[in-house]
DNA sequence: CAACCGGCTGCACATTTGAGCATCGCGATC
DNA sequence: GATCGCGATGCTCAAATGTGCAGCCGGTTG
């Protein structure tokens, strides 16, 4: 049996070749091999370094029901902000590469963030055939600093030659009347309305705390941040606050936030969600278990963070 | 790649099915597993305990031109008389199984010694369809201890139905010209001239040294031991000592010597040399480099140390 | 001693895989 | 801007491999 395996495996002898050198038939041969890998006797194992990421990949969608999963290899794996830059760089580009690669039709919903910018960086001229590019959550800025969400928009529809459609109002407001009179007003109801149609959404996650996006774009004051701390928030999808087991963890602050309600982002039949960076697997999986994901594209560390805590 | 490598290594998918999978056509899946297997990204490797054996004896194959080789594990490797007992009765269990896969026809030539009378209990009846059983060399012993030369051979016989040709004469005289006497009576002529006709010889190595069988025999005093020992004589094969480099250590004791000389058993098609138990080594390599082995079986101490000094 | 049973063997056949080859797209080069 | 490679792709066809099945052998049981 071993000496099968050997001459079939080492020198990549047929069946046939290895039966004349034993003596045996190529029938006994191949049954040989077969008792070989069922007794274990030969083990077939994947050592490339990568093979981790597959790995992480594979448990990613099978725990979750997930259409998909992708894991990136970061070099440093540190929480510096130089390492924070790269990881974002690092899962937009594969982001960009996997969702080229899914060729999504009709209209795509994305929203904004540094990793949205950096994807929207990456795409490719032609990478996809969609007719619509539609911003889903709010975004004008009320602070010196831009969320370039128009930018990320516009690249979107660039690429792809799809028209765009942007949402001109901020993120989160003051009241929920306030919201609710934006998003009625055409200007924004109109983009919301085909965000609710859109078949596929892109959209990163983004961390709670001082260093949240929101804050710098001025929507979130100190109060809103320890209201938040102490509902248990862990990080925001599309504006929307989680707590660690998926649900809103706000409901107050969630009614002032403008853009596509989590429902709807449920029923798309892809939504692709990026987490990059430290700290990013609370909210990856508390987007994962509000059941907004179909694909997941995380760094390696955020992916393990994930399956280790689920 | 990897995933391809996952899904059909792991899974056992066909090429098909993995590329169905993966959105590729089963071409590029056979290409990808092509890559992947000269990327060394998959390994396979023998991992079943005796697949070192098998590698012995593969090595040992190629390195001296052998048609085969046997390489036996051994539980216990020390050199205690147990361990001893123990490696020649495993490489006598192994020899004859071995020798019986060869299915040998014709005439069948042997020698004598304790591995060989192992040997012999181990032959299941019918185990060849040969016709003749011929002593290769002389063993009748003027001491009290009896070399069994002859049960050795009866056993040969009586399972397989050959007819048997014995040898009736001392394995070593003293003088050459005893020597040519005998080998000129028809009673040895005779057998030798079988011997020399036979297609097939088994026979096994023996120590140089006072725990020799040839000393227990009576068949070599302190004198002949001593200038063996000047001459570099590491052992003997059918009672013709060689020294390391395979040559005839002593040509005096030699002319002396009853039985088949080394250069007919060169000529022979199929000669199964077996050395069991440690010290082994240096008669083994000897014999081998003299090319009187067409197939080893040996212990894996002894074929290590072989291939270690070759 | 016959009948039976289980395991092994080799065969025909279907499936799977590999090899050679024409084609195509893409980028480099002039 | 035309043309020339070069590598990748998918095809056809042949080789290699797996599978179900019938026959056979050795051992066992009634």
């Amino acid at each position: 049996m071993l000496r099968a395996a050997q001459l079939y495996y080492r020198l990549n002898l047929t069946q046939h070749q290895v039966g004349e050198r034993l003596g045996v038939s190529r029938f006994k041969v191949g049954r040989l091999l077969d008792r070989a890998l069922r007794e274990s006797a030969v083990r077939i194992e994947i050592v490339h370094p990568a093979a981790r990421l597959v790995e992480l990949e594979d448990a990613l969608a099978s725990r979750f029901g997930l259409r998909g999963a992708v894991v990136v290899d970061v070099p440093a794996t540190g929480s510096s902000p130089d390492d924070e830059l790269l990881a974002r760089e690092r899962v937009a580009e594969a982001g960009a590469a996997h969702l080229a690669s899914l060729r999504p039709a009709g209209a795509i919903g994305v929203s904004w963030g540094r990793t949205m910018l950096e994807l929207a960086a990456h795409l490719r001229p032609g990478w996809t055939a969609a007719t619509e590019i539609v911003q889903l959550n709010g975004a004008t800025s009320r602070s010196a600093y831009p969320t370039r969400a128009h930018e990320i928009v516009e690249r979107f529809g660039a690429t792809s030659g799809a028209a765009i459609r942007l949402m001109p109002a901020p993120a989160i407001v003051g009241s929920p009347e306030l919201r609710d009179a934006l998003e009625d007003d055409p200007s924004v109801g109109e983009t919301l309305a085909a965000a609710r149609e859109a078949g596929t959404a892109v959209f990163s996650m983004g961390l709670m705390g001082p260093e949240s996006v929101h804050v710098a774009s001025g929507y979130l004051g100190e109060a809103d941040l320890a209201a938040l701390a102490d509902a248990g928030a862990v990080g925001d999808v599309l504006g929307r606050f989680l707590s660690r087991d998926g649900r809103i963890a706000l409901p107050s602050l969630d009614r002032r936030t403008i853009g596509l309600p989590l429902e709807n982002l449920r029923e798309k039949a892809l939504t692709v969600g990026l987490a990059a960076g430290a700290g990013r697997g609370p909210i990856a999986l508390a987007a994962l278990r509000a059941g907004c994901i179909t694909v997941l594209v995380a760094d390696e560390a955020t992916a393990a963070w994930v399956l280790d805590h689920a």
